[in-house]
DNA sequence: TAGGCCATCTGGTCCT
DNA sequence: AGGACCAGATGGCCTA
C-alpha cells in the first residue's frame, strides 16, 4: 500500500456524527464504512491489474519509462486503429497477404514515430496523439 | 519547488 | 439493505 490520508485511518466516516446517532448505529455505520472501503480498495486493485494488462500487449518499444494510465489507453487506441487500417487496406488492395502485411508491420515501428520516443518534449505527453492520432465519429481525438 | 501521477477515502447514485 | 461504480478531495512520492 502506497500513500494513505492521515486522517482516514480506515477508521471509517468521522463525518457520521457519532453524537447524533445511538453508539450501536454508529458502529454499523463505522463497519459499513470499512467494508465499502476495502471495497473499494479491491475494484482498483482490479482496475490497475487490467491496465498492468494492457500494457504488456500496447508497443511500448523498449521505453524503460512505465505508460500513465491516461498513456496507455491513448496508446491502446491508437494501436487498435492502427491494427484496424492494416486489416482494412489488406483487403482493398487484395495484395498478396504475407507481403502486404509484412510491408505494413514495418511501418509500425518505433523509428517511425518519433514522437513516441519523446518523454523531454516541452509539450509532454502530447506525442501520442500526435503521431497515432485519428479521426473518431469526425471528432479529433485529443490527449 | 512545482507539477504529474497515483492510492486512498468518501459521499452520491444506481442497481439488484 | 447492500454492493458496484463514479467523481471529487487529499496527501505522498518522484522528477525536472
Amino acid at each position: 500500500m502506497k500513500s494513505r490520508r492521515p486522517s482516514c485511518t480506515d477508521s471509517g466516516s468521522e463525518s457520521s456524527e457519532p453524537d447524533s446517532k445511538s453508539p450501536e448505529k454508529y458502529e454499523t455505520a463505522t463497519r459499513r464504512r470499512m467494508a465499502a472501503n476495502a471495497r473499494e480498495r479491491k475494484r482498483m486493485q482490479g482496475l490497475n491489474t487490467a491496465f498492468d494488462r494492457l500494457r504488456k500487449v500496447v508497443p511500448q518499444w523498449g521505453q524503460d519509462k512505465k505508460l500513465s494510465k491516461y498513456e496507455t489507453l491513448q496508446m491502446a487506441l491508437s494501436y487498435i486503429m492502427a491494427l484496424n487500417r492494416i486489416l482494412t487496406d489488406t483487403k482493398r488492395h487484395n495484395a498478396p497477404h504475407r507481403q502486404w502485411l509484412e510491408l505494413q508491420f514495418d511501418s509500425v515501428q518505433p523509428e517511425n514515430y518519433p514522437c513516441l520516443m519523446r518523454y523531454d518534449s516541452p509539450t509532454g505527453p502530447a506525442y501520442i496523439h500526435s503521431s497515432l492520432s485519428y479521426q473518431f465519429d469526425g471528432h479529433q481525438v485529443h490527449a
